[in-house]
DNA sequence: CTAGGTGCAAAAGGTTTGCGGTTAA
DNA sequence: TTAACCGCAAACCTTTTGCACCTAG
């Protein structure tokens, strides 16, 4: 279903030796906060994990949820994806990737780019432009939602 | 700068046949928000759209303008291009395209792709997926940015 | 010890909605 | 004529912020 990347324990490690060693403070939150988004790989938004974390620690706050969150993704430990002006989702796969949503069920699955190189290729910039980030976002229906679709009518 | 399409006569009777004939009437209000987004191709917010109607309406509301684009977004004469979190800007290239953002200006710029079907070619996905839509964005300096950066050093 | 983080509550910012009056077709 | 649309203001929802207290290093 979603694309698995078995980064589970490079990323920890990124996280003890980045977060430890960039300035920046491992707290409890912080971590609870990357455990949640790591448990589940499904995209959750601020809301869902703060509601996973609450699980693990009851005093923890939707603002430090959201503070954490940012700071995992300065650290580059993780992505923001969003799609449209629906609440953004937290991605905690560091590898290039793009994304899908389905439009029926809301889920958020990751998209292999085996060729990233290809992608640069794909669009015309003039070349006195700097390109620091580039991403893709797919929409549609999941094989799921096709069936449910299908049985509908 | 920005790539010119030319298709404001196209884009006009699109509208006049489109939006008449789809069972959406053809109000002043829309057809000075449309107006307003075809008189500058600079990828406006919502408020900077109202803010340029209003100049030639000054009853409109924003309100108003937030229906229309929406209107006009659905009728398939516009596209509503999200950054992250910051406010939607609105886009009256119907031609298939990219968008480059100046993280530094905000400009927002389209960019072509040439070769449409390459770009599916990039990403991978199960085969029972249905794919209505794709987009790609990117991020980085402007030509006139990359100067001032440069300058500011 | 102290810079940086947390929790809370309040505010911000973009967008949507409800409603009575208006208008395109 | 009348369903669709407009203007206004209030509501909504996600995210950010200010401040007093707390804690990792």
């Amino acid at each position: 279903m979603c694309a698995e990347l078995s980064l589970d324990d490079h990323a920890h490690t990124a996280y003890d030796t980045t977060v430890a060693s960039g300035g920046f403070r491992l707290t409890r939150q912080r971590r609870e906060v990357y455990e949640a988004l790591l448990e589940t790989r499904d995209h959750p938004s601020a809301v869902q994990v703060f509601m996973r974390a609450q699980k693990r620690m009851p005093t923890i706050s939707l603002a430090t949820v959201y503070n954490c969150l940012e700071t995992l993704t300065q650290v580059g430990l993780v992505r923001q994806v969003n799609f449209d002006r629906g609440p953004s989702r937290f991605c905690p796969n560091a590898h290039p990737h793009g994304h899908f949503m389905c439009t029926r069920c809301h889920h958020v699955h990751d998209v292999d780019v085996p060729d990233a190189a290809a992608l640069s290729r794909v669009w015309q910039l003039p070349n006195n432009y700097v390109v620091t980030q580039s991403e893709f976002s797919l929409r549609g229906l999941c094989p799921e939602c096709v069936v449910a679709a299908n049985d509908a009518e």
